[in-house]
DNA sequence: CATCTCCTATGTGTTTTGACATAGCGGCTC
DNA sequence: GAGCCGCTATGTCAAAACACATAGGAGATG
């Protein structure tokens, strides 16, 4: 189900820059391939030396690194418009992995047309530098979360987080956003065991900020969340769409 | 004490990729300024809205967040040659601050020069978003370190980084590498409080795998202390110097 | 040379987090 | 429907990390 660029859904949303017909076109060009994986795909794996860029066009997905005795941990969280793989495109070889977390869709830019992107249309190179420096915020952002916050504070800072940039994208829904994540998930992007992100959630949920339950996030006073997480960063936005 | 790039003496290092004179021209162009600041200067402020885009000449650096009650999350540490303040010059406002920690030199490319330098020469656009990319890569490792690895292997992971990366820079001399860290530094940057961080660094001293004593770093056994703290990533060389 | 500040060091007790064990629940397969 | 699997939940105990208190050394300052 291939989507060419200048009828992409995504484009339209708020949350994105619109862009001249010509630069839609030229990204259009770039654009390889429209792949559609499952749910716990691993499209670029450690140590890969040939992973192309790829922009999110629907679903989740997450990065990870893990240590040699298995403890993993997710790096940060991609939703749709997001890229991924710009180190690994870059690199002679990825220091990540990543995963999707529902089924997806993803855009392939070819990591060899890099550089005549760059040399056809400087704004795209531009853009593409912006994404890269929105993804290491997004990273900043978790390691302060991880480093920081206590228990408690690390989940209430990813709810509003996953929930402030899904919102502009028309993922929330009356209030509730479908968030595919399992504790387990929780746990290895906040630096949790699996049991205590479990206690923590219930403790967090008795205090009635957020419901959570089948999948469903429903976030009764995002205010309060955030203040009590500390969380007063809000997504850039408009952004480049790639 | 201007230094323009074509006799910029880094350049020379191995670490870095060696540049034809055209492009090295070019980077002189864009090359406002060379500021020289003391220890402890902040040269990047949160929230500040009109950050330059800096290459570290001499020196070490910073990046970091903070709390609203003053928890403070060192990211990254930046050595001579690392590009700082992307994000900060890209966004409408830097979201982490960083601050020198030796007396340092800066060369200054002020950011309302970023476009046109995408414009005027596509290799240096893609050079900046390789080193935007080696930069998350540094942050992506430190959060593993956090979110993952014990006191002990977290200090182990960031001597050994540190290490690994000044070597390639001339910055270790006869096996010695002047580190100008606190305590409280490590503690920053690594999510431990000053006190814990003490107490194993006393601990893993007295292992033999390093000395570290008034600033002087030693590294007894690099292999047994990577090991130790599964730290196994080389940096990315040679790598461009913008 | 007294005083101050910053950094390092160490003992004691508390809090936070993790490990292990066990159990329930819903979906899936055969 | 029996059995299995992935996810969530909860109790008990152990380990990791932190808070507070105290002290010593090195360098700056007056």
């Amino acid at each position: 189900m291939y989507v060419p660029c200048p009828s992409c859904p995504l484009r339209r949303k708020p949350a994105f820059r619109q862009k001249g017909e010509e630069e839609v076109a030229v990204i259009n060009s770039m654009k390889s391939d429209h792949l559609t994986l499952e749910a716990g795909s691993e499209f670029i794996h450690p140590e890969q030396s040939d992973a192309e860029l790829y922009t999110l066009f629907a679903g989740w997905a997450f990065r990870y690194k893990e240590l040699g005795d298995g403890r993993r941990q997710i790096l940060s969280f991609a939703l749709p418009g997001d890229l991924i793989g710009l180190q690994a495109s870059l690199f002679e070889k990825s220091f990540y992995g990543a995963i999707a977390l529902t089924d997806i869709q993803l855009c392939v830019i070819p990591r060899r047309r890099m550089l005549r992107l760059f040399e056809r249309m400087p704004e795209i190179a531009y853009d593409v530098t912006w994404l890269g420096a929105r993804s290491e915020a997004l990273v900043d952002e978790n390691l302060l979360s991880v480093g920081r916050r206590g228990a408690g504070e690390r989940i209430a800072a990813l709810l509003c987080s996953l929930y402030k940039r899904a919102e502009p994208l028309g993922l929330v829904k009356e209030g509730v956003l479908e968030l595919p994540l399992t504790q387990q998930h929780i746990a290895d992007a906040l630096g949790l065991s699996l049991v205590h992100t479990n206690k923590t959630l219930a403790k967090l949920r008795s205090q009635g900020l957020f419901t959570i339950s089948g999948g469903h996030l429903v976030i009764r006073n995002l205010r309060g969340l955030s203040r009590f997480a500390q969380h007063f960063e809000e997504d850039l936005a408009p952004r480049p769409l790639i």
